[in-house]
DNA sequence: ATATAAAGTGTACTATATAGCACTTTTTAA
DNA sequence: TTAAAAAGTGCTATATAGTACACTTTATAT
């Protein structure tokens, strides 16, 4: 997952979950303006900091090997 | 994805591919410092530099839901 | 056993992530 | 169309991640 597909994928889920920025940056513990600066495109969040918010989300962080298959290249089927 | 076993996956996928820490940081371009700080778990990595020992690797960072499935809860089959 | 390679650590500087505040812009409802 | 909510931004202080160098410890061969 590129940089990109990653802000992608915490603000939709975000927004599935119907959850504001604010309300994120309470829950996670991270503060509002580290989530601003990294939904916009603008951050580079430590680890721990993306943690924080995952598990808010009900996401987590891994590493997998790339090109597992070659579906969803289109970044389609995303979360 | 914990935070241990983040770490024990990049070592272990750096171990596969027989490549040192040394060499893992020249091909990365991540400092060696940093790279020893977060396999010894002493480091709190920026997405960037997650990303590039990933790459490096043949693996991804990415976002996954929770409990997709109950399997691997032991942390086996793991990459 | 011991030489060599690889991994880990102390110190210290620089770059930058985090964070809060006040403000602007954009989105969403009424 | 306009008021309210949500998202984005400039500024700035502080904490800490990234980095290099020199060194120690641990693994690995021979």
């Amino acid at each position: 997952m590129h940089h990109e597909k990653l802000i992608k994928t915490i603000k939709e889920r975000r927004d599935v979950m119907q959850v504001t920025q604010e309300t994120l940056a309470e829950l996670s513990g991270v503060g509002l303006r580290t989530l601003k600066q990294f939904e916009s495109g603008k951050g580079n969040p430590t680890l721990i900091t993306l943690q924080k918010l995952s598990d808010v989300l009900g996401l987590e962080v891994c590493l997998q090997l790339k090109n597992i298959t070659k579906a969803n290249e289109t970044g389609e089927n995303t979360i």
